[in-house]
DNA sequence: CAGCATCCAGAGCGATACTG
DNA sequence: CAGTATCGCTCTGGATGCTG
C-alpha cells in the first residue's frame, strides 16, 4: 500500500524536498501535516498536563505522580520517556541516597508550553459554555 | 446504538457537585479541570482538523471528507455531531435537490480555531526539532 | 449526497505485582 | 524513590454494507 510507504517515509522529507514544482495539492491535511503528528504526540491524556508541571519547575517522579489526579505510575512512566525522546523534557538523575531523578524542560519544551498556554485560557474561559451547548443539546434529543 | 459517540460526560457532574464545603486543594490537575476537559473533546485524531477547514468557509460532508486524508465517513458523522453538540459548529440543511448539508463555525469555535493556531504554528516550526530529537534518542539505545 | 448500523482489531490505559 | 512487567478491559476507529 502505498499510504503505508507514505506515512513512514515522507514525515518530513515532506514539501520542504522534491523537485516539484507546485505539489499538486498543498495537503494541509495529508497525513503527515504537521498538526496532526504533533497531536498523535500530545493529543494524549497526560502529555499537556506534565509538561504544564513540569514548566514551573523541575519536578521528581512522585512530585509530579502525585500532583495529577488519577495518573498512574505505568502512564506516567511512559509519558515521561515520550516527552524526553521527544525533546520536550531532559531527564537527569541525581546521586544522592536512594536515588532521585528530576525532570526538567528543555528550551524546545517551553516554547510548546507558551504555546499552550493559550489552550489552557481557553479552556478556562470557555468551557462553561461548551458545557452549556452540550446540555441544551442533549435537551432537544 | 454507537454509544462511543456520546462519551458519557460526568463532566461537571464530578466533583463540581455536591455540597463539599471548599476544595481543599486548588486542583488546578484535578480530573476536572478545565484544560482536562478540553483535551478530552479536541484530543482526538479529527476534531481540531474539521475545525481548520469549517474555520476557512462552511463546509459540506463530503467536501470535508475528500479535504481530509484519512478520514471515515464514521469517524467524520461521529466528529460532527459531537462537535455541534459542543456548540462548535452549526448543522444547515439546505432544501435542494438531493439534500446537501452545511458545517458553518459558531462564534464560539472560532475562538477555539483562533486558540489553536498557535498550536498549527508551533506544529510547522518545530516538528522537525521533535523528529530529530526522536532519532537522537533512538540512536542511543 | 449525507448519513446510520454492525463487526472486530488494536491501541490506550488502569490495576496489580515485583525490582534495584 | 523510581521505576519495569504483565494482565485484561474499554474505547477508538477502520472496513464494509445499507438507506432516504
Amino acid at each position: 500500500m502505498d499510504e503505508a510507504a507514505l506515512v513512514k517515509t515522507a514525515l518530513f522529507g515532506d514539501q520542504v524536498s522534491g523537485g516539484e514544482p507546485p505539489p499538486p495539492r498543498p495537503d494541509p491535511y495529508a497525513r503527515n501535516c504537521p498538526t496532526r503528528l504533533l497531536l498523535d504526540r500530545i493529543g494524549d491524556r497526560w502529555t499537556v498536563l506534565v509538561l504544564g508541571l513540569v514548566c514551573e519547575r523541575p519536578r521528581r517522579f512522585n512530585s509530579l505522580r502525585r500532583d495529577i489526579e488519577g495518573l498512574t505510575q505505568k502512564m506516567l512512566s511512559q509519558t515521561l520517556k515520550a516527552m524526553e525522546r521527544d525533546g520536550l523534557i531532559a531527564r537527569t538523575v541525581l546521586p544522592t541516597a536512594p536515588v532521585s531523578v528530576e525532570y526538567a524542560v528543555t528550551p524546545l519544551g517551553r516554547t510548546l508550553c507558551d504555546t499552550l498556554e493559550g489552550l489552557q485560557r481557553w479552556a478556562r474561559d470557555h468551557i462553561g459554555d461548551v458545557q452549556r451547548a452540550q446540555r441544551r443539546y442533549d435537551e432537544t434529543r
